[in-house]
DNA sequence: TTGTATGCGTTATCAC
DNA sequence: GTGATAACGCATACAA
């Protein structure tokens, strides 16, 4: 079964030609309903289906997008492949994988992705400055969608989330428990959200009309040791902050880490609040009141913004073939999105009601 | 830069044919070595790379490898990929993602990759039964390498764990604790390691010269829902058992959740032992024993068995067409795979001394 | 509405 | 060793 057919042995078995059994197979609309149904009987019959390589090449490019991950460590990175997988697999695209590490960066991949003609689009997870392959990229006329990367600078696509709103309400919950002295440990300086989230952090307690104690503000790196060593550091001091603000989930495994080994009970001792809420989050001890990062919506949203975006530049080259110049009511598509963040809050903040504890 | 040339153009700039740059190309060993070195010199200028679906078109097929994975949600899955990619993209082939739901089983899928002739091989890390479509596709000629899947009846090249030796060695660790109550949380019946993991629990107890008493073998669901249920159970008979093993991490997890909740300290009370290390556990209060599962190692071993596959049936292939029959010193390759577990001591076991916390 | 002819970029089969 | 030329399977401008 499934012997390979083409659409000549289609055309062959439904009596017309090629040309007819590409059109059917094309949604082109000059095509006789009977005979478009008869072709379509054929190929169900047979289980057709057209070969990939062919289509891509007499098209100029293959039914694959491509999305780029940074080194697959992150728990995100399987989130953001369940959004935009069950976005994609509902289309006629196929996924193709490209992973990045420090040693191999993108350009190389990037550049081989080009050059091979396979990909219609570019999805890019990133956690550092956008590369500027991917701008050029997307000068070129290949569709590209940064996912959780605000690059308001350069002008491609995103989606991503308003670090500063989300730190900001992280904080100011610390605020409403009644704390005062709210120790902040910052995440790698080169990476943009970092900035963005200690904004959230001294915006927040503007608000409250306090100054920001530069003695409370340490600098962490994202991981569990960076974090337990910053809380030792705050732990040490005469008059220790009442509450932490993480920069990231890791980074407060690292104060629960330091806060156990010195027998400081958290939240009735130090409150803490962590940002993204990966799934140990829910599980460690105290479970933790944290930022919810909607990875999989991101990847659902960039996904769908991907599509549009390619369509969009299908129509327009159409258009162009056509003759036709000027755009007529242009459908507009945002081409920034920013995914709303919520508290969760569990037990780590000491707030008396906790909700969706799991 | 990178304009879109073909072979025409470098074959136009070396002042040779199509055919020689096409020679070049895939390493055809007829072929001046003067004339090779030129070629390649205005290659490499050129940043040319030949066009992926024209050569996936005249071969037959693309340098594309399929993986195939259940839906998204294990952490597992984010590190099969690691082991996937890390040795995928040192070769010419590109990954091409494609995941599986209980609605959208992978029959379509398979179709669908096949008729289409996208991929030259397949990675599929399964959680169920091995679909006897993957087995159809087997022995039509496309590699495939089960990850995850000790599939001792299907007669597919597979790398997995020994699921009976690693339980049988987590709970010989209670036993040699001390413990001779020990509690047994089943997974789901339908997948196949649910078995060989309850096979090593009630081996272990065998070589101990115990007997296994079904009251402390309950029926869990591998989520931590159905560890807390069955958890409670046990905390509830009038002599619980002293330890508890767990037929992965996320039933051990509920089991502390219950533990918590009843106010049972652990390991003081019940010994906790899990199966899997998924990442999470390094991170629980307290920090889980368990048995390490190397995700990462059988995605690279499964990415290298794929390969070995390919090249082997291309070799074979390019014989026939020559004429030859026989095999000459045929390389023999294990299409059977098993990697080594390791049992990681955390606090969670009662163990008095603690290796590798976090 | 349908068929014919040609091109997409590469590989492979021939000759030379 | 090298160069024409025919596939590979499909899409499309053009003719009918």
């Amino acid at each position: 079964m499934t012997e390979k057919l083409t659409i000549r042995d289609i055309a062959r078995l439904a009596g017309v030609s090629k040309s007819t059994v590409s059109r059917v197979l094309n949604a082109h609309s000059n095509v006789d309903a009977a005979t478009r149904e008869r072709i379509l009987n054929v190929m169900q019959e047979h289980g057709f289906m057209p070969n990939a390589a062919a289509t891509g090449l007499a098209k100029g490019h293959n039914p694959l997008i491509g999305l780029l991950v940074p080194a697959l460590t992150w728990e995100l990175v399987t989130d953001v492949l369940q959004g935009v997988a069950a976005v994609i697999e509902d289309t006629q695209y196929e996924i193709i994988l490209y992973s990045a590490s420090p040693e191999k960066d993108f350009s190389f991949i990037i550049d081989r992705m080009l050059a091979t003609n396979m990909a219609v689009g570019l999805l890019a997870l990133l956690h550092t400055q956008s590369p500027q392959h991917l701008v050029e990229l997307h000068e070129r006329g290949l569709p590209v969608v940064l996912i959780n990367h605000v690059a308001s600078r350069a002008n491609l696509p995103w989606v991503g989330i308003d670090n500063a709103a989300a730190a900001s309400a992280a904080v100011r919950h610390l605020l409403d428990l009644g704390h005062r002295r709210i120790g902040c440990i910052l995440g790698l300086p080169e990476i943009p959200c970092t900035h963005d989230r200690y904004q959230g952090y001294c915006q927040a307690l503007h608000e409250a009309g306090l100054e920001v104690d530069p003695a409370l503000v340490l600098q962490g790196d994202y991981t569990c040791e960076g974090g337990r060593h910053c809380a030792r550091q705050f732990f040490a001091m005469d008059t220790p902050p009442t509450a932490i603000f993480a920069s990231n989930d890791l980074t407060a495994y690292g104060v629960l880490q330091a806060a156990e080994e010195q027998g400081i009970r958290i939240p009735e001792d130090v409150a803490l609040v962590g940002f993204d809420d990966i799934p140990p989050s829910a599980h460690v001890q105290p479970p933790l009141t944290t930022i919810h990062h909607p990875f999989k919506e991101m990847g659902r949203h960039a996904a769908q913004l991907l599509l549009t975006l390619i369509n969009q530049r299908d129509v327009y080259s159409n258009r162009r073939k056509k003759g036709q110049v000027a755009p007529v009511e242009e459908q507009i598509t945002p081409s920034h999105i920013i995914l709303p963040t919520h508290l969760v809050v569990r037990k780590s903040c000491g707030a008396t009601f906790t909700i969706n504890s799991i």
